[in-house]
DNA sequence: TTGTAGGCGTTATCAA
DNA sequence: TTGATAACGCCTACAA
């Protein structure tokens, strides 16, 4: 089976004994055509099923229409909410949609750079990878003037646009919730330090503890991926303490709630003997028992925001922006892992 | 500022003082270059910074090395695990990806589709909308001879591949699990019945029922969007009936917590006054309390046979199949919910 | 083993 | 308001 020929300007001219300019023109909703040749010549098209092949447009007027999005794995709630997001842009304004995981690897990630360059993406939206130390190879879409931001997952730089929360001010806030409810020894769990937004909740969990004047304990501090397993892990370290905290503040939802059903297992009561607040409100925060205190992170808005900033960007023809970063607001949401009182 | 000279094969060429059909060769690693001459193409091609023109390329070759994927949406765990598994082997053989949503709508859906064929993607997976009742949209792809497959989502045809589950064969032993818990009054939440998924669902269960001599009770079959909440709503249906089920199986694990949650929340036991299953195996099941008896869906498996699939069908030219339907393997996974005994 | 040249489908410049 | 024509960057007969 071979398939149909494929129907270009040139047919819809020739059919119509008109030129090619004049096809084209029309099919671009040129003015300088009279209305009844653009009449003719779109009807012709809808009749022959013509569509317009963007790749000879592309090497043309030199845009893909495609925006890059790299990210560190596309399965976790939070991510795939960004995804939504920015698809709901994307899709309105007429531009595809490149994903790609790191898979948290900077090997990973420099690849998938370097597929969206020569894949010639419009523009790149970002969210760093753990290993990520430096951005030296968004480079060449600096130097070609293609705009690239940062979400979530930043990087402190002048060069491109970061568009995070102000998670220094939520870690803050939320620990200071934890520690109206009366306590005293707070752990916090994060991930990697590299990534500004795990530090910034860390620097925003210290300063929280000083301003009340609670000693910071290094044992009381873990580091890992994040995840339900390690999670679970952290908690029986906890178990094992000769004191043990009081209250936990986990820097996302999956890893808290790890830790909390692997504690509930060992007979802790949550949150009388410890207090439990996670991070990024996941549905499966309400779903757990006891429900599970956390900061709001309003995923599918930063999708929107980003996308919407990117195409702007784009549009404008240049890759600097006015802002250096974007910052979204959100929200402590009290549960019953906390509520001592 | 304006972004640098873009380098192609002709100034490959010209620094060479060689032909651009030899630098072409070289670049796509033709035999018939002397090896001599090759390594020197590829040096300069490397030290100018070059990078293919894929639209170049595509004009030509009539190729793009995309894959369009449209679903209903993206951010639940299932699709994203799907996303995920497809993203793992379209990279590997460097495909890009467009992704698009319908968000459930025939209309979106057939839009997508338009914007998939002007894009001319190599080939398309699909994951059906709940409303879609005819599959005729996809018939530009088919006499264009671009493989289409539907994965979960399917439709009942001979013109495209479908992947899928046994849903009935799963759906009639879990069933026949709650039987085995001495269950008599079985109720179950299904989705739109239009979708092959939710439908043969449902024809398992009836056929379990049959079985083991149970009457089906047309009271005890709701049909919704198999969100929480709407779980939660047939949660409150049920206990006002004068007679409550004694088990209720969901169609999807996020339903089927709503309802339990709901249930829980008015004195219900679970699973002693009413076992409960769900259908999916995402996370969540293993938080919720008691956790939930479900059937595990291999989504990221799901996602890499149909990418690699798909794949196959592009480099051999053809968009038909062998076979009519590739079925994957689920797991029956019981958990307190229905554990009675 | 290498080079010449035509063409893929568009857009844009210039002239009519 | 329309038309002729030259790119855009690449691949591929065909010729050398």
């Amino acid at each position: 089976m071979t398939s149909e020929k494929e129907v270009t300007i040139n047919d819809i001219a020739a059919k119509l004994g008109i030129s090619i300019a004049t096809v084209s023109r029309a099919l671009n909703d040129d003015t300088a055509v009279r209305p009844n040749t653009k009449k003719k010549i779109l009807e012709m098209a809808e009749s022959l099923n013509y569509r317009t092949n963007n790749f000879a447009k592309s090497l043309r007027v030199k845009q893909t229409k495609t925006i890059g999005v790299i990210i560190p794995k596309i399965n976790s709630h939070f991510m795939s909410s960004v995804i939504s997001g920015i698809e709901s842009i994307t899709t309105i304004e007429g531009y595809g949609l490149i994903i790609s995981q790191s898979a948290e690897s900077i090997e990973n990630e420099i690849r998938n750079t370097k597929t969206m360059f020569s894949n010639r993406v419009d523009g790149l939206l970002v969210s760093l990878s753990y290993e990520t130390a430096n951005i030296h190879h968004f480079e060449p879409f600096r130097k070609k003037n293609t705009p690239v931001i940062f979400f979530d997952r930043t990087f402190e730089t002048n060069d491109y646009l970061n568009i995070q929360i102000d998670n220094r001010k939520a870690a803050y806030k939320l620990t200071e919730h934890l520690i109206q409810q009366n306590c005293k020894r707070i752990a916090h769990i994060t991930g990697a330090l590299k990534r500004d937004v795990y530090n910034e909740r860390l620097i925003g969990f210290k300063a929280a503890l000083k301003d009340h004047k609670l000693k910071f304990h290094e044992e009381y501090l873990f580091s890992n991926k994040l995840n339900m397993d390690e999670g679970a892990e952290v908690a029986r370290k906890i178990l094992r303490l000769k004191q043990m905290p009081d209250a936990i503040f986990g820097a996302n939802d999956d890893c808290t709630v790890g830790c909390l059903l692997e504690l509930k297992k060992a007979g802790v009561k949550i949150p009388e003997d410890i207090a439990m607040a996670g991070f990024n409100n996941d549905p499966i925060t309400k779903v757990v028992e006891p429900n599970l205190t956390t900061v709001n992170y309003p995923g599918f808005d930063m999708g929107v925001i980003s996308a919407r900033t990117l195409i702007n960007s784009i549009k404008e023809k240049k890759a600097s922006f006015q802002e250096n970063s974007i910052i979204l607001n959100t929200e402590l949401i009290i549960r019953e892992s906390s509520r001592k009182t």
